[in-house]
DNA sequence: AGTGTGGGTGGGAATTAGTGGGAAAATATA
DNA sequence: TATATTTTCCCACTAATTCCCACCCACACT
């Protein structure tokens, strides 16, 4: 499974490596790059990307105007990469735009995927949903018992 | 039963020691540590951690605002980490980062998981919800009885 | 008081992770 | 075809992490 936040540069090539911790828990050296929600970017194993896509393809006709905004969102902009001898995947130029990365990156395990977060972007992605969170949390207090 | 407050200090290279009262209810050598509400790190025994996060994902697409936050605050961070051989776990910087840890820090054990705070923040956070314990603690008096 | 035991703290050395940069290969440009 | 530019691959350095061991202190027991 993979987990943790960590905190890694991106170098003047456009590389950026891909944490130790967070590789032990992929199979394989190629990963599936897109842009994510919140202005972020995804990172997948293949296997797991083929599931999501397929998923969204299957709600999406080409006729529906909803269906082509997430296919061109989403699914156009994925990328294979690989990963380098020292565990490095090159960002593509139009994917680090998007995202907003500088140097400083935020990477987040999140179960099956890796989510990767320019830090200012990241900051304030904190701040605007902390209301958010509160609430979220607090409902989660109905539902969600420890034991 | 994992119950108690203590107080123990960070070292320079960022490792904690667990209280070994507390080490005697725990099975295992691996914990799960993530942050947790108001600004403190749960440390979860890895069944408890397994319920807690399946609970949390249930609900959880990428593609809700909501579960989002939740992923990125809750299950994103978490980490897995090793009690070493004096019983002390190394607190990952991030999280030590998000709950502020300097250097001495209370744990309490609730139960079933333990939670970290630095003192300081404690001390403040005591001071913070003294009112609003109060009210609670006085609710209770309608539906909780001793005997 | 002396000795033993266990909990808590600190630190050195080997290893690995993270970063940067240079040379070779590939592609583009004149 | 020669030159310039980008991309890819590989190596090397530095900083951080991990693993281990040693110490100190408090308490208990003799």
């Amino acid at each position: 499974m993979i987990t943790g936040q960590y905190r890694n540069a991106l170098d003047d090539k456009g590389r950026l490596l891909v944490p130790s911790r967070l590789r032990q828990s992929i199979a394989g050296n190629t990963l599936v790059i897109t842009s994510g929600l919140d202005h972020c970017l995804w990172l997948f194993p293949p296997e797991e990307w083929v599931q999501l896509s397929d998923q969204l393809m299957e709600a999406a006709s080409p006729f529906t105007r909803r269906a082509r905004v997430l296919q061109r969102r989403i699914i156009a902009p994925a990328q294979e990469v690989e990963l380098d001898k020292t565990g490095r995947v090159l960002i593509p130029p139009s994917l680090k735009e998007t995202a907003g990365l500088q140097k400083d990156c935020i990477l987040h395990g999140i179960k099956k995927y890796i989510e990767i977060w320019d830090v200012e972007e990241y900051d304030r992605y904190l701040a605007e949903s902390e209301a958010e969170f509160q609430e979220a949390a607090e409902e989660l207090g109905g539902s969600v018992s420890f034991f």
